[in-house]
RNA sequence: UCCACGGUAGCUCAACGGUCAGAGCACCUGGCUGUUAACCAGGGGGUUGUGGGUUCGAAUCCCACCCGUGGAGCCA
């Protein structure tokens, strides 16, 4: 047998019930009664209490245990027992008992802390249990992704980080040196390369970071944040708009069935997850406007004196959070807002046959207050097209050769969409705030550890 | 970038312009065989973000700067 399977680990104890085990982990808090000590143990696995009382161990490992701190790494032998007073149902009645090194001072204590504190200590945060919890329903949404993903015949294929353009202007773009080869920046999406690999592969998608340099202070924003980006050839977005919401119906099942712990850890009223189910909502750009003017949502409009005015939201204007929320207001499922006014939305975007005011994209809004998650659309495979909104867009066409290539050698209808891991994290372990769900959060002013 | 708010012990906070800046937690010492943020008794712990100003006297009022929080815009 492989070594590291030689002792046990707390996700295991259930079923060990009446035999002695070897656990190695951490101390997470120890409160004692005189000659009986309760350690609440960790190991990464999962929490267990673990019960030492005098009588049954020698002075030398009392003594260990009446030594050990918060967050000292130990080893103990025990044996496990059911019993309804141990948080979990299971408790370990310990034997034997070594410290491997004793932790002094570790700032974090089961007490309250204030946000810059613990984002401060966000390499010992990770330590405690609801980061603890929040951390795995990420791996399981990613993992839930990709094998959605992989099992409906769509290749991954990885995008470059370090790229020479831009994919929707220049402005919100990290910027680095690149050798002799001038600037280059942090992709800040891997869309137009996934259009390249769909007409290898027909399905693929990328998953990875991407960098906006937008100078945003919200509970919603990062400078570096994942994003799932799946590209299909011969999708139009009536297609796209299907697989969008197959794929968030997949995502909150699949953690609904492996998460039961972490979310109960995290407090998440389930029944609201449970709701998300197809179909879910889909309504037109107009129909949103005429959702926002019905609730007498109005628009805030910055005046160049630095005043400002309420207006009546006028169908052209793209929505902000104020309109988001109004809109969601109305549901309990995903809503997905289709055929958006061209003018506001990316070069790349087709535009509606039935209306060229229209780009044929959709973005997906999370209830509960989970704003966009996904943003999305059918792409331009038109050559002249898509030059003239390059040239529209003043953007360097010498640049986009590759990609107009791809409208040059059997283009064909296709689709694809974002979707943002951290907004769709946030949404299903209902986090306050978007620097939570991700182990290390880049924002603004943060940029350590 | 703009608007609002904040910075006092390791942490979370209190303190009318006026005595030696306090409390809970954490930590240390002692007590207890069932704790769940245990409880009881005792102890140590402060350059009030930085610099300047007003005043007999400033944590408190004023100015500048630094740091942070919430929101807006932009977006996933």
């Amino acid at each position: 047998m492989s070594r590291y399977l030689t002792y046990q680990r707390v996700s295991d104890l259930p079923k060990l019930v009446g035999k002695e085990v070897e656990l190695r982990g951490w101390i997470a808090d120890k409160t004692d009664k005189g000659r009986l000590y309760f350690l609440r143990f960790r190991d990464g696995s999962g929490f267990c209490q673990c019960v030492v009382f005098q009588p049954n161990v020698t002075p030398e490992t009392f003594a260990a245990v009446r030594e050990v701190t918060q967050e000292s790494s130990v080893v103990l032998r025990g044996i496990v027992r059911q019993d309804a007073r141990a948080p979990g149902g299971y408790e370990v009645d310990v034997r034997e008992f070594r410290i491997l090194q004793r932790a002094q001072g570790y700032p974090i204590t089961p007490k309250e802390h204030g946000v810059e504190f613990l984002l401060e200590h966000r390499h010992l945060w990770l330590r405690s249990p609801r980061q603890h919890a929040i951390m795995r329903v990420r791996a399981a949404v990613i993992r839930a992704i990709c094998d959605f993903l992989d099992s409906r015949g769509f290749v991954r294929i990885d995008a470059p980080i370090l790229t020479a353009s831009a994919c929707e202007g220049t402005t919100t773009l990290f910027e680095l040196e690149y050798f002799d080869l001038g600037k280059a920046y942090l992709s800040q999406s891997g869309q137009l390369y996934a259009e390249a690999a769909a007409m290898a592969h027909g399905r693929v998608y990328t998953l990875g970071p991407t960098f906006r340099a937008e100078r945003s202070k919200t509970r919603r924003h990062l400078t570096e944040f994942w994003m799932v980006e799946p590209e299909a050839a011969f999708f139009d977005l009536e297609d796209d708009m299907d697989l969008a919401e197959d794929l968030v119906e997949y995502i909150v099942r699949y953690v609904l069935e492996h998460c039961e712990a972490e979310l109960h850890t995290l407090g998440r009223d389930v029944r609201k997850l449970e709701r998300v189910r197809r179909p879910f909502h889909r309504i037109s750009y107009t129909e949103a406007v005429e959702i926002i003017r019905r609730k007498g949502v109005k628009l805030h409009r910055k005046l160049p004196d630095g005043g400002e005015v309420l207006e009546d939201f006028p169908w052209g204007e793209d929505f902000g959070a104020p309109q988001e929320e109004a809109i969601m207001e109305e549901f309990e499922k995903p809503c997905i807002i289709h055929r958006y006014p061209a003018a506001v939305k990316a070069f790349y975007m087709k535009r509606d046959p039935d209306n060229p005011e229209l780009a044929l994209a959709m973005d997906m809004l999370a209830p509960e207050g989970g704003g966009e998650i996904i943003g999305g659309s059918q792409r331009e495979d038109d050559y002249d097209t898509l030059l003239q909104r390059l040239h529209e867009h003043n953007l360097p066409v010498e640049a986009f050769q590759w990609y107009l290539d791809l409208r040059r050698y059997g283009s064909v209808p296709h689709s694809g969409f974002g979707l943002g891991i951290e907004r769709t994290v946030k949404w299903i372990t209902g986090a306050q705030h978007i620097r939570e769900v991700i182990p290390f959060p880049r924002m603004l002013y943060r940029i350590v550890p």
